[in-house]
DNA sequence: TGTATTAGATACGGCAATGTATCGAATGGC
DNA sequence: GCCATTCGATACATTGCCGTATCTAATACA
């Protein structure tokens, strides 16, 4: 008979998030394909309801759409925060596998390009080909959601700072080697045009679905993104230079 | 004894946005300053609790800040998301305000650096050593807050759409002016200048927010607004020419 | 100042969502 | 195939918020 514990759900919550390796319960072992089954499950119900509904959607709306009780939620998760957390991992592969895609798209226009025209606008053009795909519009609610409810809720926020750090450094490295074959490369801290790169994207893609009639996302970027690289990059001679540095 | 009627707030709604001109009440005249005092100060505490709490917010909550009762609110508005429309206005205007300011801070440093050096980097430069105000993220807050929500209902979308076109017009219209100010004439569509302009505003802003320990708004600002000026202006020869037009 | 009317406060009833406590069914080890 | 255990469903009490229906105090006009 459970005495003091705060429930048995605490233990479980952080798995998602890869604090732990897997499988292990409060009491001992013995875990459980069945869980991780309904887990899956109820993540990816919360992760349609919550861009549906945002984070005000209700934790019996989740089960209704994974197909179970409030029963399993709570056996899962302590609150509906708690699930929409467990989600960031999603939204973070999510972009990582985007990124990649279009920017090996954009490499191969790039080889084709290097001995012709120009490196830049063929790359960005090819980057842009890419129709964006239909859960774009689901990430960007969800994007928009986590930024939200981080704002307000100072713990929320720390919590997800780590998770965030940990996507936007790949996201610098994977730019950077990206310019790289390019035949390009920074003339400032790589970090910071990452972020540049990123808001760039941000902006554009919260305008075109703001505004369903102004200029698409495409349309933005192909205006606006080859001034940029090529303001904020050189033909890959050395690379930025740390100031203040000998 | 009111039969058929919906609650008389229904009809008081729609004056915030402008509908009507003033002081009609359903059954004939006889409105009110008071009305006007209390509807003002319930905006006012929509505006920080909304800025706050997000669109969850209680009638309560606002009500009690504004230092009412629910009944208040109620001969008043119909929902919270009747207050939340109606304080549009009050986004565009700030809005508006805050680019005009800025701009004029900028125009000042053109005319300085119109002989000498960079035009456009000046100008850039003086727009940015605008501090943001401390309101700045309350608007943000709110800017986001209203395109999820339109994103989801797409009633309250459609009604958005008519105010926002409004601002998006204001902006064009004045984004082109500060830009003739400055000796340049946008080389595309100005509204697709303005819009990518805007794009890139609210990327960096939302990007300052959602990371405090990364590069600032004027930062960012600052690495890619000139490569998009001048990759998308001229001196001030002609202007853009519509294509297929003779 | 007196009176008609309106703005806002108070007092219900109702509902939707929550969290817990308990129970039956599925699962994995033996 | 049996048993121990855990998972998820069901039942229940509770709470918070909403919307309406009155009621009282403030306001405009005579």
């Amino acid at each position: 008979m459970s005495s003091e514990s705060p429930g048995p759900a605490a233990a479980f919550a952080s798995v998602a998030v890869g604090e732990f390796g897997d499988d292990l319960t409060p009491t001992g072992r013995r875990v459980t394909r069945r869980r991780q089954r309904t887990r899956e499950r109820l993540m990816e119900a919360g992760f349609e309801v919550f861009a549906e509904r945002g984070l005000s959607a209700t934790i019996e709306e989740v089960c209704e759409r994974a197909g179970y009780t409030r029963g399993a939620f709570y056996s899962n998760f302590r609150t509906t925060e708690e699930l929409f957390f467990a989600l960031y991992e999603r939204l973070a592969a999510a972009t990582l596998a985007r990124a990649r895609e279009a920017v090996s798209m954009a490499r191969d226009a790039v080889g084709q390009a290097q001995s012709g025209g120009d490196v830049v606008e063929a790359a960005v053009e090819e980057f842009l080909s890419l129709a964006m795909s239909p859960d774009d519009r689901s990430w960007w609610l969800l994007s928009s959601e986590y930024a939200l409810h981080a704002a307000r809720d100072p713990e929320f926020a720390e919590r997800l700072a780590v998770l965030r750090k940990r996507l936007q450094d790949e996201l610098d490295h994977f730019i950077v080697s990206a310019l790289a074959q390019a035949g390009l490369s920074a003339t400032i801290q790589p970090e910071k045009l990452s972020r540049v790169l990123t808001a760039l994207h941000m902006g554009a893609l919260s305008q075109s679905f703001e505004d369903p009639d102004g200029p698409t996302y495409q349309e933005l970027l192909r205006l606006a993104l080859p001034f940029v690289i090529r303001g904020l990059t050189e033909p890959r001679s050395g690379g930025w230079h740390e100031p203040g540095q000998g």
